[in-house]
DNA sequence: TTGAAAGCGTTACCAC
DNA sequence: GTGGTAACGCTTTCAA
């Protein structure tokens, strides 16, 4: 037992191992980093002992500063929800995010943010990853504005859910085709011989949730241009918002069927319209939008359409940990396919 | 435009904006501080200048180096789902935890791993954060082991849902009154006059659990000798596993009651009994466990406990900071009142 | 009010 | 195989 192990208030420092070991630090710092190469057994043996004894951890900051390169991606999600990781989509995303980067020993900085407050997160006003992630929200012009910030920061950024086109070298896309699924629903709708329609969405702008009334939109008008296609906002995507707003269009005249932009949406749509004694799908039918396991646990089960939003967090960090060795993103743009879930529900 | 924009592959410093302003870094570096009485007004405007347009930010590795101490929490989550944020208890638990610390500039770092793996994650084995936060889960004698990884790691830590004691003056605990709850449940249970009651819990050990049944056999028995406890164990919380499992023990005899060890479980129990035909709650009662807006949702609405994860998270998050400024922790165990929400399924 | 120097823990580079 | 030295960007300390 070293003297060393009782400085209290101190961390344990590679100094302190090679100390203990009678070696220098850079053999120890050699014996960390798996460089066992240049370092003789017997060395290595003592070296691993006085670790093991001394707790030694590594400093990441120290690490980082004397190699320029952080191996951390930081992610900032803007949304008006302090509650912002609740969502299936997000909380889908930032796990297979998490889970890649901890694959490949990088770390994940995670920071919410109201939309407007956007560029003083933390994260981005200071320089301590060496990859970031973005979710926007807002108005578009917000939303251009806020990109335009991320472009800036001279730093590789991957993008969720925007259409915008990629601004920069530096600056990657990745969203899901929102738009086809939108198309899919309509296409299913106007199967089902629909004559009018509400398009439910949150009043708070996301693209993707544009792009799916669009694609929507457009899929009915292509075939069927008699089809009445009206939009509702909705102040918040919470239960008692969209049963307020659901039961107030109800009591006027009843379309045959109701979008809603999310899943969370839609059950309450659901739940809603057979508190009102409708039946689904028989007098109303409802769909809903990035489906997990949500759509299998109502009754009647979901129209919805299935989101791969885990897969493309695995996929950003990807991305991310080949730019950072690389120099260069292989690609600016990638767009993941969905799929039409047919439930009970319509 | 000076020439020190254009150099590539270096990132601006504050030596970098000293040139730029004819000044030295240390009045940069005032000026990033907000050392404002330091600076004389002039030459504030003149260094603000030149950040600006350099479009400097302070590198946090050096400044947590040269302080040697990291504005910085990290949270490792246990659990053997790769979207280990879905679950809801977790989502708000971390979002209430990062909120706190953006609001006073701390970063927050994530990873989820399996709970056999957990002195794996890269968060434990390197020091990159002043503190940490853990969930733990698996058996027993795995979460003690943990725990005690956590405790050697000589930083301040914040463990979640654990009813251990704490086992050193940097370890606090923080958890939800499960035991409690499981109680409230039974209570409820016996004024609703059951004779025979199943509680359905995932196979993955979560303390949490344990204490809510421990709580609601207790209280029950306490009451009432004569009523029939009969704990059944899911594969997973998964829609599948809890249906199948639902569905084999109904076809043998069916119980008063079906108490669920989470809220999502026992919408898939709801489902399943009325797939089967069983009108709830007259020909069996469901209760679930951490309602968040879910038991709103189903129809009938769900009897479950209340949980305040997301002001658990902030919670741990104003303790760490404040075990961080002050060296000690005001308090090393916190227990938070959870409450009875009577819904329609009982 | 401003500046120069030392040092935080680590690693690349070059001697031995 | 091993060790000394310099440097990464920042802030504390002390001097001007």
């Amino acid at each position: 037992m070293s003297e060393a192990t009782s400085r209290p208030g101190r961390r344990v420092t590679l100094g302190d191992v090679s100390k203990a070991a009678g070696v220098s630090v850079m053999t120890v710092s050699n014996v960390v980093r798996g460089k066992t190469e240049l370092v003789k057994l017997e060395t290595r043996k003592r070296v691993e002992a006085a670790i093991a004894q001394l707790r030694y951890r590594p400093n990441i900051s120290a690490r980082s500063l004397r190699l320029s390169t952080e191996h951390s991606v930081g992610i900032v999600i803007s949304d008006s929800d302090p509650a912002f990781l609740t969502d299936p989509f997000i909380s889908r995303l930032v796990s297979g995010l998490s889970n890649h980067l901890s694959k490949v020993e990088y770390t994940l900085d995670i920071q919410g943010i109201a939309p407007e407050r956007f560029e003083s997160a933390t994260i981005l006003r200071k320089v301590g990853n060496g990859a970031l992630c973005a979710i926007l929200c807002g108005p578009t012009s917000l939303r251009r504005k806020n990109l335009g910030y991320l472009q800036r920061l001279g730093q590789p950024v991957v993008v969720f859910q925007e259409a915008f086109a990629s601004p920069s070298p530096d600056v990657a896309l990745v969203r899901q085709d929102d738009a086809s699924g939108g198309a899919l629903l309509g296409k299913h709708l106007v199967e089902r011989k629909v004559r009018s329609v509400v398009f439910l969405r949150p009043a708070l702008d996301w693209c993707a949730v544009e792009q799916r009334e669009k694609g929507f939109r457009s899929a009915i008008n292509e075939v069927a241009s008699n089809i009445s296609i009206a939009t509702m906002l909705v102040p918040s995507e919470g239960f008692d918002d969209v049963q307020a707003v659901v039961k107030d269009a109800l009591s006027r005249n009843r379309p045959d069927a109701i979008v809603a932009a999310t899943d969370m949406m839609a059950v309450a749509v659901l739940k809603t319209s057979e508190i009102l004694g409708l039946r689904v799908p028989a007098d109303i039918m409802i769909t809903g939008f990035n489906g997990f396991d949500v759509w299998r646990y109502t009754r009647p089960t979901l129209t919805t359409v299935l989101s791969p939003a885990y897969e493309m967090g695995q996929f950003a960090g990807e991305m991310l940990v080949q730019r950072l060795d690389s120099g260069a993103f292989a690609k600016r743009s990638v767009v993941f396919p969905v799929a039409l879930q047919v439930g009970e529900s319509t």
